[in-house]
DNA sequence: CGATACACCTGTGTGC
DNA sequence: TGCACACAGGTGTATC
């Protein structure tokens, strides 16, 4: 699930409950997520203060005092759950310190408040991280990452290079982090539609005012799944501290048959395969041009 | 370079 | 109810 907006909501749920706090005991009961986390992984948490939580794409970076950063890629199916002392009490039970672990409870971080972050993540595609803040930009996995699309680097000129010459689909570019960080195979759906491209059209045949008109959409569909978020960070918080799952109405992704949500467009929504993963578009305000 | 397959995992929904 | 199968918000690697 977590793709920009999400991993943002996340990062603004946390911050309160982190930054300026010192890290208790951290108890990893599961090391192999997506890779092995870092034999030094608790060490380097243990006893140190948050500074403050960054987000680059889909990663959630937390800064600590003393220079190290705690790295966190949430995968298709990662959470973070805040447990504060009442969290997870049961009607009629009085104390509980410390509750069960949940089943895919990888990673519980307690906070000198007493409060808990649970990482849970199902399908353990995941991963966390410790790396010092000046290996931070050389660290593999956001070496190559492309521009923030909320940033002022992303623009209609950095797009259209990317697209320059390839024949690849238009919709696999996005998803590549090289191209932009922090897009996801739902909001590239919605991007395309929004900027009315249809998603198999080759890089090649991008122009100028495609670029221009996709970069719109994509800061617009990424926003507003932020605010989306935002709103309700408050009642997630107060129901039962899960943060990173949050309903936003789509106006494509997973409406196959339905209607076009365009109002001048008559179009019945499609769900296409690409690379093994399924895009959704309108085929009629998303015409291939010169297609069928 | 590009397209494709597959690998890593569990959970859920569907059809028989 | 059981079982098989398709599919899910991500990404890294291998192979043609």
């Amino acid at each position: 699930m977590p793709e920009l907006p999400e991993v943002e909501t996340v990062r603004r749920g946390l911050a309160p409950v982190l930054e300026g706090q010192r890290i208790g005991k951290v108890t990893v009961r599961r090391r192999k997520l997506r890779r092995e986390l870092p034999g030094d992984f608790e060490v380097r948490l243990e006893g140190r203060r948050v500074r403050c939580l960054d987000r680059r794409g889909k990663y959630l970076l937390v800064r600590l005092e003393g220079g190290d950063v705690w790295l966190t890629h949430l995968g298709m199916s990662g959470r973070m759950v805040i447990e504060t002392g009442a969290a997870r009490l049961k009607p009629g039970e009085f104390h509980h310190p410390s509750p069960a672990a949940g089943r895919h409870d990888h990673v519980i971080v307690r906070l000198e408040s007493g409060a808990r972050i649970v990482f849970n993540d199902p399908r353990r595609f995941g991963l966390m991280d410790v790396v010092s803040e000046e290996a931070l930009e050389d660290h593999p996995l956001l070496r190559d990452m492309g521009p923030e699309p909320l940033g002022n680097t992303f623009s209609p000129a950095h797009l259209l290079a990317r697209c320059q010459g390839r024949r690849r689909a238009i919709k696999e570019i996005l998803l590549d982090q090289k191209t932009v960080a922090g897009i996801g195979n739902i909001y590239a759906s919605e991007a395309l539609w929004r900027a009315r491209i249809h998603p198999m059209l080759p890089g090649a045949r991008m122009d100028s005012g495609k670029a221009a008109a996709l970069v719109g959409a994509i800061r617009d569909v990424l926003e507003e799944a932020i605010s989306a978020g935002g709103s309700s960070l408050r009642d997630y918080r107060k129901a039962d501290g899960n943060l990173g799952y949050f309903q936003h109405v789509f106006s494509v992704y997973d409406r196959d048959g339905e209607p076009c949500p365009r109002h001048e467009c008559s179009g019945k929504i499609e769900r296409i395969r690409q690379g093994g993963r399924s895009s959704f578009l309108c085929p009629l305000c998303q015409a291939l041009p010169g297609g069928p």
